[in-house]
This record gives C-alpha cells, sequence and structure tokens, in this order.
DNA sequence: GATGAATGAGTCTTCATTCAT
DNA sequence: AATGAATGAAGACTCATTCAT
C-alpha cells in the first residue's frame, strides 16, 4: 500500500483509516456477539466497544443485520484457514480426522469469541449460516473424495458421503458444545476420551457386526 | 360448552379451568414459537392466539422467559414418547439407531412446529434445551449399555460411550436441519441414502482400516 | 352511557377513560401541530402535552401517520358544523357567500390552531386532505345547484360549477392566509374591504364586460 | 469539457466554476424537491444528483434551509418569465386573464417539478414563499391598475384590488392542484370548461345580479 | 382469576452539519 | 475549493411487565 513518491510519507490514507475502522466495528461486533449473543448486541454496544460514534457504523454498514452477517464470513475463514494449516499434510485416514478435530478444538478455545457467534448464526444470520456450511461441506468432500481415491474410504456412493459430512461436522459442533469449556490457559480441556471416540466411530463404527450379519 | 351427558356434576373445577388455560398458552407459545422463532414470539400474540387478555398471562408464568423454558420439556416429552413407541421393541443393533432416526424424523414431519423449538432453544432456552439434552442422553445410555451388556458394541468405555451420544444426537440434529422438509402430505422425505449412511458408519465405520494398520 | 341500574354509580367506566384518552391525545396533537407543524410534531410532544406515556399513544394509533390523518376530519366538521350553524337560513344568493366567508374567518381566528392542520394537510396528510375538500366541495355543489334552482346564479354549467367552487374555496383559503390574523380578543381582524372585493367579484365579477363585446 | 472554439483563454475561471456547482446544487435540489418533496430532500440526494461530495454542499450554501430558500426564486422567476412572453401584449380585459391562467397551466405542466417546489413552499420555505407571492402580486397589481386605468375594471379600490389579486392567485393554485395533470406530451389537459368558468365569473360575476336588487 | 390500558426503557435508524485532509 | 468520514441528537416504534378495575 506504499506509495513509492514519498519516502516516508507516514500518514495514514483515509482509506487506510477507512479500512481500521470498518475492521474495528467487526472486531467489536464479533466481541459483543461472542459475549452476549446477536439477540442482546445492540448498535450502541457495539459501536461503543469499537469507541466510535453510533452514527459512524451506518456509514460502513447499513443495518445491524449486516454486520451480523459479515461475522461468520469474516471470522469462519479465520477458522477454516487455522485448521488447514494445524493440521500436518502427511496425516491421512481417521487420523486425519481426529487431527481436524483437535485443531477445531484449539481454535475454539482460543477464540472463545468464535463459539456463539457460528452457533447463533443459525437464527440470526442464516444466510451467512448457510454459505458457511457450505464451505465448510465442499471443503469436506473434497477432502473425502481424495479418501475414496486413496481407497481409504469404501462402500459410499457420492450421496452417502455428503450426509457423513453432515454427520462430521455436527459432531464437531456439539462435542464443542459439550466439551470445550473456556480455560484460563487457553489450552483445550476437551478429554482425551472424546478424541478416541470419535476416532473409534470412523474407523470400526459403532456396533461391532451389520445387524443383519 | 356444558356437555349434555351428565347431568349434574356440571361446572368445571376451579383448578381444572386453570390448568385449561395454562395448556392454552403452552400451546399458543408453541405454535408461535414455531412460526415466528422465540425472537419473534411476543407476549401479545401468544396470548391473542390462546385467546387470552395479555394480563392473563402473567397469572400462569412468572416472565416471558418462563414459558420459553417450559416449551421444551413439554414437547420434547411427547417426542421421545413417540420415538419410543414407533421403534418396534425387538429391533436391535444398528438398526435400531436407523429406526430411531426414521423415528425422528417422522416426527419431526408431523410436528414442523417442534423444529424451531428444538433447535432454537439452546439460544433462548438454554436451561431447558440442557435439561432436554439431558434428558436424551440418559435415555440413550441406557440403551446402548444394554446393547454393550447383550455384546453388540464392544471396545467403547463408559466415558466413550457418552461422547458417541453426543455425536448420534448431533447427527439427528444436522441431518434433519439438512434434509427434512416439510412435505404437504405430512410424510417423511429424508432421502433413503442418508439412513443408509448413518448405518454405514455406525456398523463398519467411515474409514475402512485403522490407519495404524 | 349511564346503565341504569346503579342510581349513583359514577366512577368512568374503563371504555369511558379509554375514550377520554383517544381525545386527549387527538387534542394535544392537534395543539401541537397547529403550532409547529406536522413536521416538527413529535409523538414526545404530543404525548407529554396529553400527560401520557409515549407507550400509550400506540394503544389509540398505529403509527405517528395515524393521527395526523384522524386530524383534519375531526377539527374539520367542526368547522362545517359551525359556518352552517353561523351562516342564518334566510341569507340567500351572494349574501350567503360573504356571510360564509365571514364565518370562515371568524372560525380561524377562534381556532388559531386549525391554520396549519388544515393548509399542512395537503402535503402531510393528502388522504385527509382529499377527503375534507372533497367533504367540503360536496357541500357547496348542493348550495349552489339550489341557488341555481332559485335562478341566482345562471349561465354556468355543472362542470362549471365545480370549478368555481375550487376557486370559492381557493379565495377562502389564500385570503385567510394573508388577512386572517391572531388577535387577542379574538375578532377577525380581516379588514371589511376583503369581503366588499369579495361580494362583487360574485355579483358583477371582475371585468365590466366580457372582453369580446 | 473542453471546447475546440476559442484557442487559447480555456480553463474556466475559478468564479466560473464555482457558479457552475453552484447551480448544479440548486438543479438538483430542484429535482429532488419536486420529486420528493422538501421533506424528503435530503442533502445526502442532492449532492448525489449535483455529483458533488456532501461537504461541498456547505461550500454554498450554510444550511439546508438555505436552498430551499433559494430555490422558489430561483425557479419561480422563470415562471413569470414564462408567462409574461407567452400571453400576447395585446390581449387585454378578462381575455388577458384567461390567458395567463392558461400559460400557468402550461408551464406546470412542461415544468412538473415546480408544482411541489411551489406549493410546499409555504410550509417547508416560508419566507421564499412570501416573497415569490409578493412579487406576483406586485406583478398584478399593476396590471390590474392599468386595467382600471383602461376603464376595464370600475368600482374596485386599492384595497379591494389587492384581495381580488389574491383570489386571482389562489384560483391558480387551486384549479391547478384539482386539474393539471401530467400529460405525457407535455400538453395542458386542463379541461376547457375549467377556463370559461374562470372567465365568466372575471366577466359577469357569479350571481346574476347584487342581492340587494 | 381475568382484563386490558398504561408504562417507559430500550432499539434501530436517519441526517444535517462539522472538520481534518 | 473539494472531499467524505465522523458525529450525535432526535425520532418512531416495540414490548415485557404492572396494576387498578
Amino acid at each position: 500500500m506504499q506509495t513509492s513518491k514519498p519516502r516516508r510519507a507516514r500518514r495514514k490514507t483515509r482509506e487506510e483509516k477507512a479500512r481500521e475502522t470498518y475492521l474495528r466495528i467487526l472486531e467489536a461486533a464479533a466481541q459483543v456477539v461472542g459475549e452476549d449473543g446477536y439477540a442482546d448486541s445492540s448498535i450502541s454496544k457495539i459501536t461503543q466497544l469499537a469507541g466510535i460514534a453510533q452514527g459512524t457504523f451506518y456509514n460502513y454498514f447499513e443495518t445491524r443485520q449486516q454486520v451480523f452477517d459479515a461475522l461468520l464470513p469474516y471470522m469462519g475463514e479465520q477458522m477454516v484457514e487455522y485448521i488447514r494449516t494445524a493440521v500436518p499434510a502427511d496425516v491421512q485416514g481417521a487420523a486425519r480426522e481426529t487431527a481436524r478435530l483437535r485443531a477445531f478444538f484449539t481454535y475454539l478455545n482460543a477464540h472463545p469469541v468464535f463459539y456463539r457467534i457460528l452457533y447463533e448464526a443459525e437464527v440470526f444470520a442464516p444466510a451467512a449460516h448457510a454459505k458457511h456450511f457450505q464451505i465448510l461441506v465442499d471443503g469436506y468432500r473434497g477432502a473425502l473424495e481424495r479418501a475414496v481415491a486413496r481407497g481409504e474410504i469404501e462402500g459410499y456412493d457420492a450421496e452417502e458421503l455428503e450426509a457423513i459430512i453432515y454427520i462430521l461436522l455436527s459432531a464437531r459442533a456439539y462435542l464443542a458444545m459439550r466439551y470445550v469449556r473456556r480455560a484460563d490457559d487457553g489450552r483445550s480441556t476437551v478429554p482425551e476420551h472424546v478424541i478416541t471416540a470419535y476416532e473409534k466411530l470412523m474407523t470400526r463404527g459403532l456396533y461391532g457386526k451389520p445387524d443383519h450379519a
């Protein structure tokens, strides 16, 4: 963003400042929604936390709903990115699944605010939620198809795999709901048996043998 | 409102009438929340639908939140009961799981109102949601423990089973979110491959072999 | 509204009180609009003057616009009635016209609030204004038709008479705009020559002879 | 924007550009007010239409009210000028009146924007409205005095003539309100009987004989 | 116990105006 | 002189809750 002319023209551009304000609003909104939930996130609270006037908000978003809709995409991307980098490329199969699960929990712990933003979005920002979900599903689909190609997964057709993806995502969410608790040290407190249970389900299924056997 | 049969002992007890009003409120609330969501369920809408005055509401509930909290227990019981009776006693193993899943979808289809009441409860009636969840978990625990006793399930300890329960419940919820659509004929429109995917996961797991193999 | 039973049941009915509140709001609105104009008539001002809470307003009107729309009908009726009774039945012809004009001015003087309510209505309560206008036009039409029947008016067909009515009403309005000034003693300060000018126009027209003569 | 003709002396004067911007604002304001009315004419709308920044506005006008006040004088002058040139110099007497009326209607049709600017001005730009009115009255006074001098008008003293002027102007306004409708071809759609009614009133008055006869 | 009018705190949103760049 | 971001006062409206009848 540096213009090449003035060797040390330091003052921020108007545009830069605007971008900054935009982000300040977004961050403030994330904070407030994360703590109080969408329903109790008034413009007043958000702008106050952002350190701007109420009116300023409306220079950046047309309605309150609009920030709500922007919130999940903004944070969701971070999360997806985090998981991607946190899971080593060479981990494969079910181990990859559990690694992803662990990474998800870790992210949640590190960003306690994200939980409500994500889970209340289904109610308060359904469009954003649907889109976020679609991104996750699409990402997963690719991963599972590669696993199929590698022969790690057998006996599921494409449609069934989609259903499976929904189950995997749901598991994530509910396990988080149940087990992730904010720890002051920021370390995941999800007990190890949750991970092993998940991994076992992935590898051997729940019921030893098909019941028609 | 007088029934013609019993010559006397006619008038309803004060208590009976009170009970009736209480239920009318509850039903109205269920209807309204089911259609508009908790956030848009004003006392005014509820009392109007119940055919009572706004003030009357406060003779039965202390706050709006209180009806919200009463809603899920009230309807959840019905659902649990429905599933119990819908699944034949002699179906066992993974087949039992899928039967339960089917029953759940069927119930949702038959009671479209229940969906929002249940899923928004996590946000708007967290206490009720937690309690409802606990009931489901407890019910499941018994069932799974019996399966373990019968030798249908092996290799999961008690803690792991709890995690599995969470996964099963989550799967239900998300699959419903994705696939249950209100059909006019009231029949479940959840595609069959969803059921089979679920069942396969239950029986063989997702990944063919433990990846450390 | 007196019930016949209780000889001296004095307390006001709920309904009576509601009616009273409704009228208090209407009167307050009339006062405020008359003084500050529609644009500056906030709900806050109105309710404050009416001595009620802001919320109470919305028990009687759904929107601010709704009071605005109710205002002119409410006051317009009074005005029409006043003019009717103020003009003796036996005054006929142009004299009747001038008597009506005088009565109008007198009413305006006595109800200074009415002026803005009426004239800003075209902008702020167009529906009400149109209706009010129609009532005036209809009233006038009857009167003029009777004058035609009596032979006092000749040479105007029905359509022309309607145009004339518009002119008469407009004259009223503009002359009021120009000449009616609030006098502390409440007496019309419209100078006599205004009346005579009007009367002359009614009787001999402005230009001595048709210009094609 | 460079015109090709004059080889040099090219750049617009600073003053010229300023004048240009000033007029652009005025035109934009006229457009906006004409379409949305004064009340809904925000600075934002006006500057947007004018193609300038909001802040720029305040280099040319101190307040919003100030443009509003400038609007009617700006456009009123055009109208007066139009009527003056549209009415042939040799038309006299009542025929001149009707010619002026026709011209007014034509102007209104050709400048649909003018209608609201003019009629809402009484409410939103009273000062401007009063001044505009005064100009019209003064113009009329001269005309009528000349008619008196020519003997076309008799029996009205100066004060009465002023009242008459108000009536004439009011008639214009209300007849326009009632009858002028925007026609796509831009031709006045005011029905002919309106003109004849007006002319009859001017020449013979409404009531055949003075009622004291 | 039922009623429904009254309350008033709280919300989102608009917009004229200011001012640093 | 132009810009456009920032401001904050003001306004309409909603709704859970109270309380006199």
